[in-house]
DNA sequence: CCCTGGTCCCAACTT
DNA sequence: GGGACCAGGG
């Protein structure tokens, strides 16, 4: 068979033995996905195995899109039905859409409804759980200040992880402050439970707990799924691994590929152990070892691996690769963040040029700790007019506007989510105030009913002044009518879920009644399924709001992933489009509540660009009716979307953080922050298991580069805003690259304070300047020379940290630095004509000058006080009057 | 009740 | 740089 051909002989291996568990540990750029797309080509093509029988599960829709996508190339138009391949996180939703009320237990009084979630269930965000822990907080009275909701939230979410109820926190708890978190838990469970809430935590928990504790619910997905794919295992949680073992059922059909080295994810529970102690769980396992590289240079990958052979928990492998040699790897100390930035763009540029001649398709990343740092990338990139594209940071759907419409879906699909109906409630302003609010909330808690049933129960009781009732009111009919306008569709759903039920009922007799069963399984997901791979189709989708083709990939990923349960059994029932689609009720919300029209008065940037999200929430409803879902599947969406999604592989040039990065590779890496306290981050440094974290994190950003690694660090840093800029000491993932693998591409320019203290040091010949700077080159050559420096540099930064520099507090001019440098080494340097003006900031304005801003236009200046980093300066708009403005902070450009 | 501006505090990774 | 919170005026 052709395609087997194109394996080596472990790969192929891996692929061919698809019986039983095999645990395949597959380094970095060993060919993985190839791998997993390949073996489940094979199980279709060559083992005979039904495709929907197959369930492949990963982290990201991203992965996910990209496997469906390869696997349709290879087997595509063999059958109509499709292996599942999905994230963790959106099967888990399939599955507790389908079933979660099998988890409800009867309620004590007669006639009362059953007390769990039911299907109508909506899913919480990071800030809708913060509010709810918030809010419990505020309720029991404890002092948000000696106990963070932050912390909290962080507690609740690792007990979670780690399987703790409450009550087993609680046990657990060795100090007064635990215990409190262990009853804060408690009560967040309860007010989940109350609002018809899951969080991520509870999506994996409650759909384990289902498979466990419902046997014909297990029963269901084990005959349904014979053979299981786990990517990223090294990555998995204790939630996920149960759940692994639920559907591995009997069989042990489990192919599970992960690579200990690259597991980055503990603090979100993922447990290395799962992953090392395979061979315990599935002693009949058969491990195969994927260790032929075939993205990176040696150079690259002999440096990678022995920074991650500092690391004592491993199983240990040998990855080679048989590209010989390559460039070494380099390395530039800039002065500062923005010079490093600046640096980079530099390099970025000339290496795109050079690329383009060569008639290559350029690429390169540029990888950071912590999301904060784009902002200088962003900056320098834009000074060189190159067109970037930043994954994570700020998603569509974490905007306000975005947000305030997501959750007036919410609050129709379930108004008992109180966190919703609080966020809309009083958006836009329509009278209902504080007060207001404070009495349907006291008078939720007396009856024990939702914030919606006490909302209802107040104007019946007219328990409020008259103008607050009528605003109320007003409220209330909104959401009733929208949810009337719903009714069509929704009555149907309503209908379809009570006969699977009623179906279902006594489970002991439903054993028997698996076709039934599977039936209704086919009817959850989309009719037009053949449709779903239809390209034009997604064109402007949804779930990504970037760049339309990125966009495409990734709604294609949210259809097969979604909809590949499909099988040719579809229903007929769902068959019809409905009349009143998600965009319809978006449109009507938006008119009735007067949303785009208060914007629109606005009349600002800022609120034209809000009103431009909004028409993009409403194609992306429109493209979901399109697909024939409906407002439960388009809110699941939307909740499960995540920022890794929004990658685009067509982009030239990428900022991301390294965990982001994770699956991804590129020609030209830049790993930048190479600093003690950044990277490995200051919150891992006591820890060891911790830094060895950081460390294989070091591992898979290295290893993301396929034929240039640059490694960056700043010798000052600006922390936090304000702050003085900080010494740094170099990142001992630094001094773990052997000394012979690097090339320094730059000089370091130091103050005084760290730079004497090595005076002579290395070597001395690239002095330079009688500026306050002392500036060295140190040469690599010399392996004892140089890692002296390192060591005394460490020493005496680590000193200079402590006493915090009094120099340094002036800026440095990057441009100037840059440009200097490249000036003493006699190469050109100079600002592309691309770029607008100056560094702002940096450049004094003078009174009379017209300058621009973002938000008030054009202006003239008016006046000036104080100077550098201090300056601020009047402007006068002819719209806004007189502004005084913080120079540093305001973007202003020269007009 | 709503909006604005000032102040304080924060700043790790993410499904 | 920004979000949360609060005081004070409209």
């Amino acid at each position: 068979m052709s395609f087997l051909d194109q394996l080596n002989p472990q790969q192929r291996e891996a692929v061919e033995t698809t019986e039983g568990p095999v645990l395949i540990l597959a380094g970095a750029g060993s060919g993985k996905t190839r791998v997993i797309t390949y073996r489940i080509a094979y199980l279709i093509e060559h083992a005979g195995v039904m495709p929907e029988s197959i369930l492949a599960m990963t982290f990201t829709n991203k992965a996910a899109a990209e496997m469906a996508q390869r696997v349709e190339k290879l087997v595509g138009g063999l059958s109509i039905a499709k292996p599942v391949i999905s994230t963790f996180h959106s099967f888990c939703v399939r599955v507790l859409r389908r079933d979660i009320e099998a988890l409800q237990i009867p309620s004590a009084t007669p006639g009362k409804p059953p007390i769990g979630h039911t299907k109508k269930f909506v899913i919480y965000d990071e800030s809708d759980m913060q509010s709810v822990v918030k809010s419990v907080m505020k309720r029991l009275g404890v002092d948000d200040k000696q106990l963070t909701p932050r912390t909290v939230l962080s507690r609740i979410s690792w007990a979670k992880n780690h399987m703790l109820d409450p009550q087993e926190l609680y046990l657990q708890s060795a100090d007064p402050k635990t215990e409190k978190i262990a009853h804060l838990f408690e009560e967040y469970r309860k007010e989940l439970r109350k609002a018809n809430a899951l969080d991520f935590d509870d999506l994996l928990l409650e759909a384990t707990r289902l498979l466990k504790t419902v046997p014909h619910v297990r029963d269901y997905y084990n005959r349904r799924f014979q053979y299981l794919l786990i990517d990223e295992y090294q990555d998995t949680n204790r939630p996920q691994y149960e759940l692994m073992r639920m559907l591995a059922g009997e069989r042990h059909n489990v192919c599970a590929v992960g690579d200990e080295d690259q597991s980055i994810y503990s603090w979100r529970g993922a447990d290395i152990r799962n992953i090392l102690e395979f061979e315990q769980d599935f002693p009949e396992a058969k491990i195969i070892r994927l260790e032929q590289n075939y993205r990176s240079t040696q150079n690259i990958l002999q440096a990678a691996s022995s920074v991650v052979a500092n690391n004592v928990r491993r199983k240990g492998k040998n990855l080679w690769t048989s590209r010989q040699g390559g460039a070494k790897l380099g390395y530039y100390e800039a002065p500062d963040g923005e010079n490093e930035a600046l640096f980079a763009a530099d390099h970025i540029a000339k290496y795109l040029r050079e690329a383009a001649q060569h008639g290559e398709t350029p690429r390169a990343a540029v990888l950071y700790r912590t999301n904060s740092q784009s902002r200088l990338f962003e900056e320098a990139m834009r000074r060189y007019g190159l067109k970037y594209k930043v994954v994570g940071g700020f998603s569509f759907y974490e905007r306000a506007e975005i947000k305030d419409m997501i959750s007036y879906l919410k609050v129709i699909l379930n108004p008992d989510d109180s966190i919703s109906l609080l966020r809309v409630i009083n958006t836009p302003t329509r009278g209902i105030g504080k007060s207001t609010i404070d009495t349907i909330e006291r008078l939720a808690l007396e009856t024990g009913l939702s914030l919606w049933g006490a909302l209802g129960e107040a104007i019946r009781r007219q328990l409020l002044p008259q103008r607050a009732l009528s605003s109320l009111k007003s409220f209330q009919q909104l959401i009733l009518d929208a949810q009337a306008m719903l009714s069509g569709t929704f009555v149907e759903h309503l209908e379809e879920s009570v006969e699977e039920s009623v179906a279902r009922a006594p489970s002991p007799v439903q054993v028997s009644e698996a076709p039934q069963t599977l039936q209704a399984a086919a009817d959850d997901s989309s009719p037009d399924d053949a449709a779903a791979f239809d390209p034009n189709e997604f064109e402007n989708i949804a779930f990504d709001f970037g760049e339309p083709d990125s966009s495409a990939s990734v709604s294609r990923a949210v259809s097969q992933t979604e909809e590949g349960a499909s099988s040719p059994l579809a229903d007929q029932q769902t068959g019809a489009a409905p009349t009143i689609s998600t965009a319809d009720i978006l449109k009507f919300l938006i008119d009735r509540t007067g949303y785009i029209k208060i914007l629109e008065a606005e009349d600002t940037p800022e609120a034209f660009s809000r009103i431009e999200n909004l028409r993009e929430l409403v194609n992306a409803a429109m493209d979901s009716r399109d697909r024939g879902e409906s407002l439960d599947q388009f809110l699941d969406h939307a909740a499960l979307i995540s920022d890794a999604d929004d990658y685009d592989e067509r982009a030239q040039i990428t900022l991301m953080s390294l965990h982001a990065a994770k699956g991804l590779e590129f020609p030209l890496v830049f790993l930048s922050g190479l600093e003690e306290g950044l990277f490995p981050h200051s919150r891992t440094m006591l820890q060891p298991d911790e830094v060895e974290e950081e460390r294989r994190l070091c591992y898979v950003g290295m290893t993301r580069a396929m034929d240039q690694l640059v490694l960056t660090r700043a010798v000052y840093r600006r922390r936090h805003g304000t702050d003085l800029p900080e010494a740094s000491v170099p990142s001992r993932f630094l001094e773990e690259v052997p000394i012979q693998l690097i090339e320094e591409l730059g000089r370091r320019r130091s103050t005084a304070s760290v730079g004497t203290s090595r005076v002579g040091a290395g070597d001395s010949h690239a002095r330079s300047r009688s500026d306050d700077h002392t500036s060295t080159h140190y040469s690599y050559e010399d392996e004892d020379q140089s890692a002296s420096w390192r060591a005394r540099d460490r020493a005496s930064a680590t000193q200079s940290m402590r006493q915090k520099p009094t120099t340094p507090a002036k800026p440095y001019n990057s441009i100037e630095n840059i440009s200097e440098f490249f000036a003493s080494r006699g190469k050109k340097f100079t600002i592309p004509k691309a770029a607008p003006e100056e560094p702002t900031g940096k450049r004094g304005f003078r009174p009379g000058q017209r300058v621009r801003h973002p938000k008030y236009g054009e202006g003239t200046v008016y006046q000036r006080e104080g100077e550098g980093e201090e300056a601020k300066i009047t402007v006068q708009f002819p719209r806004f009057g007189l502004k005084k403005l913080v120079e540093k902070y305001a973007q202003l450009e020269r007009a």
